[in-house]
DNA sequence: GTCGTTGCAAAGCGTTTGCAGCCTA
DNA sequence: TAGGCTGCAAACGCTTTGCAACGAC
């Protein structure tokens, strides 16, 4: 049986992190969301950010970015191929660009996909740090 | 001050921990590090495998695995470059030989390390499925 | 006997869920 | 007004920590 499609309402706290992810330079994780939002959206809740990001990927307009050791980041979704970087000083995700990867797998595996994860540090803190010698 | 060499002692607990990782043809997770050494120490708890694990990364006997959306998992350290290969059906992880990654970067980025992790079918998985139709 | 180690249970931490009230359509 | 949406707090799953008993040396 076809479920019916339901109403989605447009709400304060979705205009506000939906607003956060269009304008984002970077994937963000749920806790850069919900800081971002709330100066749009006081009293905005951890919840209703888990919430509405779980249904922007469910309709594909969010992108998850799963990272080794970190909480999932998330950015829009369609973009063209690429990978990441996560500065290991400062905890921000970058995105970059290009990939060369070609693995050669044993017999009988089959590849679905594939994340390059890339850890140093970021512009920002590198800048950041000669300053403050 | 050298802060003095401590006493570390040898424990039924620690040897079937050892064994295992010594034993593992891939990369285990603490749940599975956990089971497959209650079979030879009986009773050993959660907490005794993570205090294990951690300390076996400190002096680099072990080496961590960070896999996106999984928990950590185990190998040991001394291993050849290689990446991993995470199982959809049945989430375990295998390594992978040959890397291939030549990422550019923006200015200013300096890379410490990169993971590359591919998802897919693994060869237990296909073979089983193929099997059971 | 000393003191590093262990198992248990409680605490953390990020994420999810239950629920009563709120607010969009 | 209906019922999807929200904030709060409790619940989760995985990992860490506090603590008294244990056992290697």
């Amino acid at each position: 049986m076809p479920r019916l499609e339901v109403a989605a309402r447009d709400t304060r706290q979705k205009r506000a992190i939906r607003a956060v992810l269009e304008r984002a330079e970077r994937p963000l994780s749920p806790e850069e969301i919900l800081a971002a939002a709330q100066r749009s959206s006081a009293g905005l809740g951890t919840a209703t950010v888990y919430r509405t990001v779980k249904s922007l990927v469910e309709e594909s307009w969010l992108a998850a970015v799963e990272l080794p050791g970190r909480p999932t980041h998330y950015e829009r979704a369609g973009k063209s191929h690429h990978h990441h970087f996560a500065c290991d000083a400062c905890a921000r995700v970058y995105e970059i660009e290009g990939c060369t990867v070609t693995p050669s797998l044993p017999r009988g595996f089959r590849v679905r996909d594939h994340e390059v994860t890339l850890y140093g540090i970021c512009r920002a803190c590198s800048t950041a740090k000669r300053a403050s010698r």
